[in-house]
DNA sequence: AACTATTTATAAGA
DNA sequence: TTCTTATAAATAGTT
């Protein structure tokens, strides 16, 4: 039990005072967790034990984008202009401050979800687990979506395959009609305007056929109404 | 004064917040001091309000410093981690990567905040892969409130189970003194005005005191499951 | 790791 | 912001 107020002043009592760190610790994280949560703030926290052993904690984010946070914060408050800050020198530094861009865009979409179906106010457990539903759903979509566009691409895959081996042939028809008048290996013929491979060149490459962006829109979008070929 | 358990969520009152941020920062901040002191320990605290202005401490030199520190033991410890991840070519990689996903997440802040359903403008492939991983992130932050939620819930029930049983002790004292004068099964005693049923309907019904907090529960685990506490 | 007598922190009201 | 005060929360010392 509590007897008297506590001393401000070192534990000499090695083992009271590893204990109290233990404690007091714990209880210190807790406060900075609640105070993050309440108070919307984000809260990082570094403790070294008196034998260097760290403790930290990053209530939103990492450690890594707070410290960027801080050196950004800190640097305009007393307007220093670093040489360090205004060459990007590290990587790692820019790592860690999009780290922590992408941290606030994710809270910004947080909000946007609160937001949308009761305002600012923190969410009832029905509201959750509603909302739990429907990103559930939006996830289902985002799947579908993906799964799509992956068949349509097989599919668009498997036509540009099909559409490349009849060419194959035609070309090969075309070096028997022509037999001797021409080198089968210098044969041009574009039959869209495409092509300007050999037959063994256009076999050779069927599965490295590059799918522009704009073909998977299209595929996605749009029924099956052809090729661009 | 304090009216009941604080509640581990956002305080939806700004003027609220405001004065609880303000006081709960305080708090911390003695909290880290009084360890730091007790337990020869440093600390460094980082807090940004949600508007984004600094509170800082560093109990012992300065918090570039600690960061220094920080940076030094965390390194330490990831030494022993991949070395993979530690190449500059990678680092570069890390960046573009971290660049597209910040570009999707701003892409879907569009689309939500913006035209609505009419003007889509349609994601590929990569940015619904990296849509996707967010989109679990923002699950596991939904299912961690609910989690949240339902313990406060729980320890909520239980006490208040423990103050039926109080009250039921209460009434079954009250019928042992009152033995005979009548009869124990159509007693009435009301000691805060809420009861009005006899003891023994009062052991029955601890499980269906209507609570708000009980049809919460409900609603979570869903109608189907039959599931309760 | 649990328990509890106390101190300490703090929410709400003024 | 600051003070007050009722109450919750933390925790020092003990088991």
């Amino acid at each position: 039990m509590v007897r008297g107020k506590v001393q401000l002043k070192l534990i000499e009592n090695p083992v009271h005072r590893k204990v109290t760190f233990s404690k007091r610790r714990a209880g210190l994280l807790k406060k900075a967790r609640e105070l993050s949560v309440m108070c919307d703030a984000d809260v990082g926290i570094m403790v070294f034990s008196a034998h260097g052993k760290l403790y930290e904690l990053a209530t939103n984010g990492t450690m890594e984008g707070l410290i960027e946070r801080y050196k950004m914060t800190s640097q305009e408050a007393q307007n220093y202009m670093s040489v360090a800050m205004d060459q990007p020198q590290d990587s790692e530094r820019e790592i860690s401050r999009l780290k922590e861009e992408i941290n606030v865009l994710q809270k910004s979409l947080r909000h946007m979800f609160g937001e949308g179906s009761s305002g600012h106010e923190q969410m009832s457990l029905d509201e959750l687990y509603i909302l739990e539903r429907h990103v559930g759903i939006w996830m289902d979509h985002i799947r579908t979506m993906k799964m799509q566009i992956i068949l349509q691409e097989i599919e668009s895959l498997k036509s540009k395959e099909g559409m490349l081996k009849a060419t194959n042939e035609f070309l090969q028809e075309k070096i028997v009609e022509k037999q001797g008048a021409y080198d089968a290996a210098s044969v041009m013929v574009q039959p869209e305007g495409h092509f300007e491979m050999s037959p063994t060149a256009v076999a050779e490459n069927i599965n490295a056929y590059p799918l522009t962006e704009q073909d998977q829109l299209y595929n996605f979008w749009g029924p099956e109404t052809g090729f661009s070929f």
